[in-house]
DNA sequence: GCCAACGTTGGC
DNA sequence: GCCAACGTTGGC
């Protein structure tokens, strides 16, 4: 099991927006870039988890949890002409860009913004502090644990969706 | 809205 | 394969 930030701009896709989703699940297609294609494609795997982080904003940040609910497979926006994300190079017989599918877990009591995450040194190795243009970015065990604390959460993320933080909250490491 | 960082494209 | 030009992202 694995940890991820993803990025999205609110204005775009938010937090709030998958919640409202009927299903709270998201197809998390339109990576164009090929770092975080491999990621897509290669490593992100079903049950694991991410920080849903809002970019492009007054005050960035990490704001919720989601779970991996189907790992890479092939983004068909990038077939159909219509669609913003076509990319000719990609096709269903030799697919260039992949996608997976999300749900929506919990937001964290306390969003997290970027100012706290570059304030702490035990994150300083985030891509996010230095490559802040990488939309799908790995996160270590030690990563999501300090930032979960930060955000409120510090004795994990709940095991239900919906988020009943209450009973089993214990100390933070 | 500006600008720095960085990824991609294309000429050679 | 190099590198300049250009486009995009994203913090501020």
């Amino acid at each position: 099991m694995a940890y991820w930030l993803f990025k999205s701009e609110p204005g775009c896709f938010s937090f709030e927006d998958l919640h409202n989703r009927p299903r709270m699940t998201e197809q998390w297609d339109g990576v164009r870039n090929y770092q975080a294609r491999n990621y897509l494609r290669d490593m992100v795997k079903p049950g694991d988890l991410v920080l849903f982080y809002h970019s492009n904003i007054p005050e960035p940040g990490v704001v919720g949890i989601a779970e991996v609910v189907r790992g890479g497979y092939p983004d068909h926006t990038a077939f159909d002409p219509e669609s913003e994300h076509f990319d000719p190079k990609s096709s269903p017989g030799r697919p260039v860009w992949y996608m997976v599918d999300v749900r929506y877990v919990a937001p964290l009591p306390r969003p997290v913004t970027l100012e706290q995450i570059r304030g702490n040194l035990l994150l300083a190795r985030m891509p996010l502090v230095n490559r802040s243009r990488l939309s799908i970015q790995p996160v270590t065990p030690e990563e999501w644990q300090i930032i979960l604390a930060m955000g409120g959460m510090g004795g994990g993320v709940p095991s239900a969706a919906g988020g009943g933080e209450s009973g089993g909250e214990r100390g933070a490491p």
